[in-house]
DNA sequence: ATCCCGAGGG
DNA sequence: CCCTCTGGAT
């Protein structure tokens, strides 16, 4: 009894937090650019502890050249170490990416699959690149993408105490209804990019506070 | 737990 | 200098 009820009441809050920032980021959406899902997918592999405006920073280039799963599968590793060498661990990246569509010509078509069990097979990628995938490539909503900003804000607002980003997704989806897990995650990050920040979270600007155990009250001492 | 790794902010 | 950015594999 204890239990329902206390997890009722985290329910009932997540979806404050959640209805807030829907309110605050209305326009919320997916802020990486791609044409195609595979473009997506290496979108994705890209940003991993890496700005998404740094990534569309090099993607251009890098889809003008190789723009589909034969094309990237096919480059020469050089070449595309050099095209999205400013986004960091690029020598892994792009081992990923090779590896990925080259999984992707031989064993899925040249499309990129829809299945998380395929996903998740191909090198690179797991739950926060798959979750993103399906989600913004096909419209399937699998479970909660936890990046560096869910993992930071779902801690700091009380919604797990976990730091295992595999059980933060899944106490989020326990929390939250199954048609909002995407739209969650997504206002999350922009959140987390525009007022709660790793560094010094803007309390005093947070339109979440009131419900943030982690809020720094100024004006008590 | 550690490694991969560049770029920007403080 | 140190920390952080839509992580994943060993």
């Amino acid at each position: 009894m204890n239990i329902t009820r206390k997890k009722t009441t985290q329910s009932k809050r997540a979806l404050e937090i959640l209805a807030t920032l829907e309110h605050l980021y209305p326009e919320a959406t997916c802020s990486l650019t791609y044409e195609t899902p595979v473009q997506l997918l290496v979108a994705t592999i890209l940003s991993a502890q890496c700005t998404d405006e740094r990534v569309n920073q090099v993607t251009p280039n890098l889809f003008a050249r190789f723009p589909d799963a034969s094309s990237l599968a096919n480059a020469p590793r050089e070449d595309l170490e050099i095209l999205i060498r400013s986004t960091g661990f690029y020598r892994n990246k792009a081992k990923n990416i090779q590896g990925a569509c080259q999984k992707i010509v031989s064993e899925f078509g040249g499309e990129v699959p829809q299945q998380m069990e395929k996903l998740l097979s191909l090198p690179g990628v797991a739950r926060k690149t798959a979750n993103v995938v399906l989600a913004h490539g096909f419209g399937i909503i699998q479970g909660v993408t936890v990046d560096t900003h869910v993992k930071r804000l779902s801690g700091r607002l009380g919604l797990t105490k976990e730091t295992d980003p595999i059980k933060i997704e899944r106490d989020l989806m326990t929390l939250l209804p199954q048609p909002d897990w995407e739209n969650f995650s997504i206002r999350i990050i922009y959140h987390g990019r525009a007022v709660c920040k790793a560094r010094k979270p803007d309390c005093d600007r947070c339109k979440l506070a009131h419900l943030c155990p982690s809020a720094e009250i100024k004006s008590t001492r």
